[in-house]
DNA sequence: GTGAAAGCGCTAACAA
DNA sequence: TTGTTAGCGCTTTCAC
């Protein structure tokens, strides 16, 4: 039942040479005889050899640190939902001396991420996964870890002046397509405008929603250039202002569907939309926050699309660890599929281990 | 930076006694005096270990060989989809020696799959991953390698017949429901009836079927229970009569919009619409064929259910792996997510590594 | 019941 | 330039 593989010991007996001669040959580390080298490279051209990674790995006995630099996940429950990436991805890499190291910062503060960032420096880990929300901070920072050679990741938010081992992501042109074009499917019939709805705090990730924008007007242009597409864009976080802004931006354009890229936006549109009579309205939000799962499924809202934080982080990791642990390659960008969440399939994707 | 970590031999240290007696005590096998059992418990309770997998592994010098019981690839490309969780799990497995040895059937020949699994069984693998196609030739099968204590995971379909160590696939049901949904958001303006096509083929793997079904219904039941559904079924797999008895049921039962659960059934359906013109009608059908990608990009199929047979298997020998390797318990059930497809999200899905 | 020791495949240090 | 050997942490065997 268990058959036996080729160790480095076979080889070395094929070639007539020994175990170390072969390990130079196969690492080309170290000084070998031309004659050697032949014997043993004519060796492996015949037979099919795959190093034993368990041994390979057991031979440096430490324990890694990968540092998360990510917003804090009391503060935004998009941000919460990352998290759970974090706990499968300590389960999985436990076993492997892997530790995960989170520091949190502030959404809405600059200056807490900077000091996040001073002491995972401090703690110096071998690798850091992290969301680079603050573009001007973050790249200083990473421009550090370029200096001290950490390796590291982006998810959620490409940046393009470092150069991260990997970026993990999703495109933001063609979600904003997605977007306009489940929203063109719910009001086809209709007359009145399209909208993207940007909220305040939205403003910090600007490049992610530029180019949701992008997609979303480029799509109904190409669709119906005559159709004009609108963007309200709210200021300020006060509540009862946040109503009356938007419905007064909705009757001035005469919307017919909103499409809000910022997860939390979904809900507080909704409730508005309710409050003033005009659940005719219809929404496509993101993400698979619980309110807007209830949403969803009341039909208050119709479409979410998944960006799947969680996964995002999990697969970071992943990179990393791999990285580290076996010198395995990551690629440079990994575009997470855009995912269209309904009434009728959003059980499916929260009974759905992180996938 | 490189941290150490709590070695047997430490606790063994700690404890006052030998190595060989902690293992004992942690696996609970051969005999050990109470005194030393209460010792090293006591020891355990105070630090925090977790074993080294790698080390663990390393001990037992094994190759295990897990066995996929499969249709033909190159009869039917639903099958051949699949094949890509092969390819990548080959590579993710391999430096952990564990083999992969595929036994191919033919999609519409019982024997084929009984001559298959006979080849299987005498190659006694370590574990077996398959789809259970066949209901009858399967139930034999399976009890087969429960009498060999065999384990083995199912995927794609799901029988109740037999115990796997885990299922992985998607819910039929809830899948009709999603068909259903986006159908009625497509035609829900006009008048007429949705209807479900099976195609001949379809029959083989029945239960998968008439889940779909039942859910395709229940959806308008709850709906408008006005409103008539209409169920297609197209016997014979000879092209010219399947355009004409598929435009004859359209006809005599003023269809607006087909659900078409078989994946190659879509190409087949859109050709003969477009040959009568009945572009108008709409169409969500299923998987991600070439073809299929191709009609939805054209504006001929409107929506696309993504099963992901590629993954469905990647999961499978993952468990298995893990299961042979590592011991690890899989989860008796672990279902996917029901995948929505657009013209605009299709890309992301082809971009994205197997997710 | 218990401890000592060999061995899993690979790496790296040391001799020759 | 080569071969030999001592580990890595855990399992398993063997002797006491």
């Amino acid at each position: 039942m268990n058959k036996k593989m080729i160790r480095i010991k076979d080889i070395a007996k094929l070639a007539g040479v020994s175990v170390g001669t072969v390990d130079r040959v196969i690492h080309k580390r170290g000084k070998v005889s031309e004659k050697a080298r032949e014997k043993v490279e004519s060796v492996l051209q015949e037979i099919d050899y795959t190093p034993n990674l368990l041994a390979k790995t057991l031979g440096s006995n430490k324990v890694y640190t990968i540092a998360l630099l990510v917003p804090h996940p009391g503060q935004d429950p998009y941000w919460k939902l990352s998290m759970t990436g974090l706990d499968i991805a300590q389960k999985e890499w436990r076993p492997y001396h892997m530790e995960l190291q989170p520091y949190f910062f502030e959404l809405e503060n600059a200056k807490s991420f900077t000091a996040a960032a001073q002491q995972l420096l401090k703690d110096s880990p071998d690798a850091v996964v992290s969301a680079p929300i603050f573009l001007h901070e973050a790249v200083d920072f990473f421009k550090q870890l370029d200096q001290l050679s950490i390796p590291y990741v982006h998810f959620n938010t490409m940046i393009s002046e470092v150069s991260p081992l990997s970026f993990i992501g999703q495109d933001s042109y063609q979600s904003g397509r997605l977007g306009a074009s489940l929203l063109h499917l719910l009001t086809k019939d209709q007359t009145g405008s399209p909208a993207i709805l940007h909220i305040r705090e939205s403003v910090q990730h600007s490049v992610h929603f530029r180019e949701k924008e992008r997609g979303f007007r480029d799509f109904f242009g190409a669709m119906s250039p005559s159709q004009t597409v609108t963007a309200i864009t709210i200021e300020g976080n006060d509540m009862d202002t946040f109503e009356e802004k938007l419905i007064r931006g909705i009757k001035k354009h005469d919307i017919k569907g909103l499409f809000i890229p910022t997860s939390s936006g979904a809900k507080l549109t909704a409730n508005a939309l309710e409050k003033n009579g005009l659940q005719h309205i219809s929404i496509v939000g993101y993400d698979l926050l619980k309110e807007n799962i209830d949403l969803l499924k009341n039909d208050k809202i119709n479409f979410l699309i998944h960006q799947n934080p969680s996964r995002q982080l999990f697969r970071g990791i992943h990179h990393l660890a791999n990285h580290l642990l076996f010198k395995k390659s990551a690629p440079s960008k990994e575009l997470f599929p855009l995912e269209v969440i309904t009434a009728e399939n959003v059980d499916s994707y929260l009974e759905a281990v992180l996938h």
